[in-house]
DNA sequence: TTGACATGTGACCTATTGGTCTCATAACTT
DNA sequence: AAGTTATGAGACCAATAGGTCACATGTCAA
């Protein structure tokens, strides 16, 4: 499988970017510690990692017999520079900005 | 279906994927002009663009009997902006263009 | 070394998805 | 009006993906 596909893919499951947005907010996390915040056995969890492991998108190291999981933000860059130019990226940014501060302000 | 589900499905076909970069080449093609890339028959290319429709990710006009299809980057920098803040960014960037750079001259 | 802890492998079932086809509507051209 | 062109809706089938389970390996601690 090419590897913009296994990136894709990998994104495309709702329980996987969970685990991004939690490997997010927090780094070095293990199997067992991920699993108790989803609802799910921990043999979904494990394939889940592997999937996006296998991506790019969770980077892993072993300590003991423990496996730390972290985020690693390359891919994602990469899938936005495929479509999105220097110059697109200035009115999008300065859209996505104003969106916000719209909604922050009631 | 949630609003970045419908975004990661549609994002995770090559099919898909390769429409998304003939509109980013060049926009507001019909249905016929992007058949004739594809080696795919017309309803499944039709079929691929009301997914990206659909997801937001292209935006459609009519004129006459023709649609005309657009390249919405919003929802791609939106991806980009969920796991990737401003500080990441700074280095991700820096690592990307020394990549980029590298790679042109041999 | 014995038991508990942390993770890995492969089989299995069900639901979803990609692609094609038949049928149908609407608009331009002459 | 008639023929052609551009697109749309839904049935259908084969391939793939999500999730669970039984079983297995390696590691720490007493």
């Amino acid at each position: 499988m090419a590897d913009d596909d296994l990136v894709f893919k990998a994104l495309a499951d709702p329980s996987r970017r969970f685990l991004l947005d939690l490997l997010h907010a927090r780094d070095g996390r293990t199997l067992t510690e991920l699993e108790s915040e989803l609802e799910m056995t921990r043999f979904g969890v494990a394939k889940h990692l592997k999937v996006l492991e296998e991506a790019g998108l969770v980077v892993t190291r072993r300590s003991g017999r423990e496996k730390l999981h972290f985020l690693n933000p390359v891919p994602i860059r990469q899938i936005h520079d495929r479509w999105i130019d220097k110059y697109t990226e200035r009115h999008v940014t300065a859209l996505l900005d104003l969106k916000n501060a719209l909604e922050e302000e009631p």
